[in-house]
DNA sequence: GCCACCGTAGTACCGCGGTACCACGCCCCT
DNA sequence: AGGGGCGTGGTACCGCGGTACTACGGTGGC
């Protein structure tokens, strides 16, 4: 018997999901969380199999919510399920070790068979994301590292070097390519080169993102 | 016995809905649309009481499903639902003749009462939106001139026009041209004529430091 | 009845941004 | 001595973003 923990803001999707898992003999609602804080205030409490796990949630994002769950080792594994399949959340996601990632855009067969693979200790990647994943891991490797203090640093910046959080700060800040360049005595060239591995390393698309990213992040402060 | 048709594209958020309903004893499903064609289909066929349209969908979109079932001229009642609180999508929503518009952030409860309002002629409209919407219809009349509360509007925003304002916000959000076209139902040269005359207004060089004025003056926040 | 503004839409053009790929020197670790 | 990560730099290509200009229907002001 697998267990599960529910964790979805929105109350309609909490219900679709609860009543297709206990369709099934083999598994179990232990219960329901509407944010990252209870997500992991129940999974200490209930110990789950498998904790369902929304990305956007108010307060505690899924994100922070499952590198908290992951980090106290317990043997609860998270199956992160998101509305986009935006690379940044995948990244962002496996980042904070989540063991698996599906986008609710699926069948119910597919999300059925996603979380008795997970509980079994196996991984589970949407089809549609395991290509740019790839490409983006074969692009680089984390290397981060240390930096375990950190505290609040976002975790999607996490896998960013020194110098390339310092970019994204100017990026934030909304100078050009040129500009960098300029400012920071450097090589148009060079200034692409790192902008090209920020926006694969947090799954932007483009610059705009990144300037949003460096905001919500607090990378940079409104004026 | 109020009959209903669920227009989603994505199953699991069907299988919700279809649970919910048919736990209800004067409710029934007739059937499932994964896309705007085949509820307008589906609905010439079957003629429900409400429809339960969801915007995003492959191919025709929620909007376009419910002008032209709307246009039909018959019985049946369209109950948008839809995942963002959006404005926009609540203008283009009520304007194509939709009876109803909530959000999927929404209580069971709440959304059973709403399919039984809509089917006996009512209007639901999710309280979230209300406020703006009233506010948006009310410009309709005198063209603004009051408007009382005036809050804390930054002057860099005094000389964009409603609907600049709220091509500003999504910039905000990331979209792209293409995509504030499609999700606005726009043509991408329109969009391009707003961007350009937004830029030309704020002073920004290019829709980069337009990101950072929307969230420096407070218009998006951030996540 | 006319004019100004707004929202819509189109065409044409160009440059910056982003990607793909490659390359080299430095430093740290083994 | 090797290897990996990092920061630097280069070339080539292409698509999106932004500009310039035009246009037209609706609405409200005078």
């Amino acid at each position: 018997m697998t267990t599960v923990l529910i964790a979805d803001d929105q109350p309609l999707q909490r219900f679709g999901f609860r009543m297709l898992l206990e369709s099934q003999d083999d598994l179990t609602v232990l219960g329901e969380a509407s944010n990252g804080s209870e997500a992991i205030r129940m999974t200490a409490q209930l110990h789950p199999d498998v904790v369902l796990m929304d990305i956007r949630m108010p307060g505690l994002d899924g994100i922070e919510a499952t590198r908290r769950i992951v980090a106290t080792g317990d043997r609860t594994r998270v199956l992160i399920l998101t509305t986009f399949d935006l690379d940044e959340y995948a990244h962002a996601g496996l980042r904070a070790g989540a063991s698996g990632f599906l986008i609710k855009d699926a069948q119910p067969e597919e999300l059925l068979s996603g979380i008795r693979s997970v509980a079994t200790g196996d991984a589970v990647v949407a089809p549609s994301l395991t290509r740019r994943l790839l490409d983006a891991y074969a692009h680089h490797l984390p290397a981060g590292g240390a930096a375990e203090g950190a505290s609040q640093v976002d975790p999607r910046l996490s896998a960013l070097t020194e110098r390339e959080r310092e970019i994204l700060t100017v990026i934030g800040k909304g100078w050009t390519n040129s500009e960098i360049a300029a400012r920071l005595h450097l090589a148009e060239s060079t200034v692409k080169t790192h902008v090209g591995r920020i926006l694969a390393k947090t799954g932007s698309r483009d610059r705009i993102q990144a300037v949003i990213l460096a905001y919500d992040s607090k990378l940079v402060e409104p004026a």
